[in-house]
DNA sequence: AACTATTTATAAGA
DNA sequence: TTCTTATAAATAGTT
């Protein structure tokens, strides 16, 4: 169509070329359009130019991405899928695992054992009594913690009465023992204290 | 172009629609088939009619996937990242959970307690210690039921030979006792089965 | 699915 | 690029 009939081949001419493509990729799009509107079609076209540069038109009716979906689904070729496939793969490896440990749980807390033979139950008996063990160890050591710290508070005051007391006695008869100590001794309330904390620095 | 000129607006009858869109969509790809050898260009086509059927075209250079992964780089927008992202944000709820599964299965066993405070102890100790009920419970539940297998093998055992016995000894005198049975009783090992059998299946 | 009168697209030239 | 225009190509309406 034009003054002179031409063979489809590539055109040699580079400038002729460029031309060329600009006027038919005009039309294209152009009869993109008309299709759409006459026709109630749903068109996608993307044109790249060799020198790169893009062009597209999308239906206003669909967004590329529909239309994309759409043609996944008719033709059974996969565009994205194949990097989707990858993910989902390592969510499905993430959602088995998760499972896995559901279910250990589930049998530590003693649920779903009915399915378990001797063996199983006699490990996950063991793993509870080592794991209770544990627990009851840590909570003896903080109960001991625990007493430490109010042992000390209650020997610190003792200690502070009786500075205070001789304080007051030596404002007139400054007392002292040929060691030069004062003649008041504090006395621990326990007198093991020292073992306690020897048998906590252990563990 | 053609017998009259017509406006690019939807037509209404719905046969000269479907006729027309036909011609227009061979039109378009001849035309895209044309501008690719032409002018070196790469096209991408796809087509939906009214009624779904899709048509498409991609020029041989190049396949679908590559061409819109470089429409998404020039054009900048988004076909299947979004969904990429979507799988992703999955992934990493799902290793959350993980996460912690994996956390309460060592505090379970007794791991990883260190930071954790009384009340928090107390609980796990608790579903430890309900947990190893249950088990004991089962085990106890399968010893018995094994006892019991045993124990009617025993008495199956036992009542062969007793019938074996009076079959032998009748063949000479048919010895039976005013109600018409057999004057051997089968006697159970263990009296209190039953009982033993009602325990187990009240769980 | 053909036909064909017309419209439309476009090749070459400016 | 854009405009022009002669001509090829596409196609609307008809058969």
């Amino acid at each position: 169509m034009g003054r002179g009939k031409i063979e489809i081949k590539r055109i040699e001419n580079a400038n002729n070329r460029v031309v060329t493509f600009s006027k038919r990729r005009n039309g294209l799009v152009k009869k993109a359009k008309e299709i759409t509107v006459l026709c109630d079609a749903k068109v996608a076209l993307i044109v790249f130019a060799s020198n790169g540069k893009m062009t597209d038109y999308c239906c206003p009716s669909m967004d590329l991405g529909a239309m994309l979906d759409q043609y996944q689904k008719l033709s059974g070729k996969k565009l994205w899928d194949a990097k989707h496939e990858n993910l989902s793969n390592e969510i499905d490896m993430i959602k088995k695992e998760n499972d896995s440990l559901q279910l250990e749980l589930r049998h530590l807390k003693g649920e779903d054992i009915q399915s378990l033979n001797l063996k199983n139950l006699m490990g996950i008996e063991h793993a509870i009594e080592h794991g209770l063990d544990k627990m009851e160890f840590l909570m003896t050591k903080r109960r001991n913690e625990k007493m430490l710290v109010e042992e000390n508070r209650q020997l610190s005051f003792q200690l502070q009465q009786q500075e205070m007391a001789i304080a007051s006695n030596a404002r007139g008869m400054m007392m002292r023992d040929q060691n030069g100590q004062f003649g008041y001794r504090v006395q621990p309330i326990q007198p093991n204290l020292q073992e306690k904390i020897m048998s906590l620095v252990i563990d």
